[in-house]
DNA sequence: CGGCGTGGCATTGTCGGACAATAAACCGCT
DNA sequence: AGCGGTTTATTGTCCGACAATGCCACGCCG
């Protein structure tokens, strides 16, 4: 282990060059990727791992950071601090997704329209999934869900936040992780918008078809809850194309 | 501009204390997604921010790095070399999801039939909104791809990539941006087991298929081009499930 | 005159070491 | 036993230096 920084000689010709920080953030992610390192576990401090790859402290940091950048770490200071290796599961791919829409969003390179519309096209399959797949839980949540929406007054704040838990909720029920966390970003980005025009009728309404969308998902009635979710989404559409969405 | 690092005193309470390298990342993030710095734009030098900010250029490093790994930036070494502003488009979101998927699949976090439900559910919509909104130029590109599809013999090295092509060309005929990054960041992320079980005879009605659908985008038929992709997809899982997907 | 190596130069990449900031654990005083 | 200061382990930042990179200009040579 004597050896020293600087030797890649005499390797398989057009083998890319890789920069000492490539190699240890490689390095790392497989050794996570590849169940090595478990979510939770405490990787070695800084200075150890700079030993143990035989680069400087700052490489190790730059690689490290680059990670964490990325969610697979997560970085803690102090005493009992350290790089630990972040839980990877599909909520992951949400966050993705609602930081780079939101990027594309506020850069204009997207326009909102297409975001809703995806959303739309993807809450159709879910309430049929969710009709399909649906626990019991799934069901009181549901409808613990409707019963808050039902008490809170148009002008509480925790509306937006009912609306996107309910959508996101039966995303959940249809099983499908993948398809769970799109609607569930997708909601994310595009909620603000449905907080602004919110008279107390429109709230009612919204109310009754929710309600209505989780009694066919609770019959397991595939095609009434596609129903139920089309006629919701196209009120919502109505009621925000009348407001005049720039 | 006397002041010296480390003097954040007497602020808003509750305001939460911001690293250094936090704040400066924040400052360069917020200028390119303001439309301040514009793509292609080249930052001054890592020690010219580090003076204008008043930090070290490592601080100034390891936010670059941060920006550079979430794709706002790219770096480039060597004398006309330096910081320079990525172009963010709607790839960015393709490219952001083939990554988390990536990993949840190779972590085991999602299962694979997870990412090619979500997929098929997808391309529905897409293929119908292709039939409506296809340019005359969408038309040419599709018929170009088949053409080559029917060229190509079965073990063709090409036939996995020409495929993908098809499927997020007709994403992107269907002009929303959203959906073909998503349908074409899951077909890449999906695509390479279709590869495995490619007899003469499947490719061949993979052909058929494919001219179909495009027979119908072409006539604007968004009817007949859903039952198209539909009897495709179908299609397709039937020939995967009895290879036996692990 | 034109190609081509070659050395200069600006910039990023890495190094080494020092010190500051952080936060948990420890210890001693009451 | 509670409380507060202190120790300690680790990440965060600073500094200065040098290596690596890759464009550019210049000059050598054909």
């Amino acid at each position: 282990m004597a050896e020293h920084r600087g030797d890649q000689p005499a390797r398989m010709i057009g083998q890319k060059v890789l920069r000492p920080r490539e190699q240890v953030e490689e390095r790392i992610r497989v050794a996570i990727l590849s169940g090595e390192l478990k979510t939770g576990d405490l990787l070695p401090p800084e200075t150890e791992l700079a030993r143990q790859f035989n680069v400087s402290r700052t490489t190790v940091r730059e690689a490290l950071r680059s990670l964490t950048t990325q969610r697979l770490i997560y970085k803690v200071p102090g005493s009992r601090g350290g790089n630990f290796v972040q839980l990877i599961d599909h909520h992951s791919l949400g966050s993705a997704v609602i930081d780079s829409v939101h990027n594309l969003l506020t850069l204009g390179s997207i326009e909102f329209t297409e975001v809703a519309e995806v959303r739309q096209h993807l809450e159709v399959p879910a309430v049929r999934l969710a009709a399909a797949n649906r626990s019991d839980e799934d069901v009181e949540r549901l409808r613990d869900i409707v019963a808050r929406q039902k008490a809170a007054s148009v002008d509480d704040p925790e509306v937006p936040k009912l609306d996107e838990q309910f959508h996101t909720l039966i995303a959940q029920a249809s099983g499908n992780r993948v398809l769970a966390s799109f609607v569930s970003a997708l909601h994310h980005e595009t909620e603000p918008v449905h907080y602004l025009d919110l008279s107390p009728d429109v709230g009612r309404a919204t109310v009754r078809q929710h309600k209505a969308i989780v009694d066919a998902i609770v019959a397991k009635d595939q095609d009434a809850a596609e129903d139920a979710i089309i006629k919701h989404l196209t009120y919502l559409r109505k009621h925000l194309a009348a407001h005049g969405t720039h």
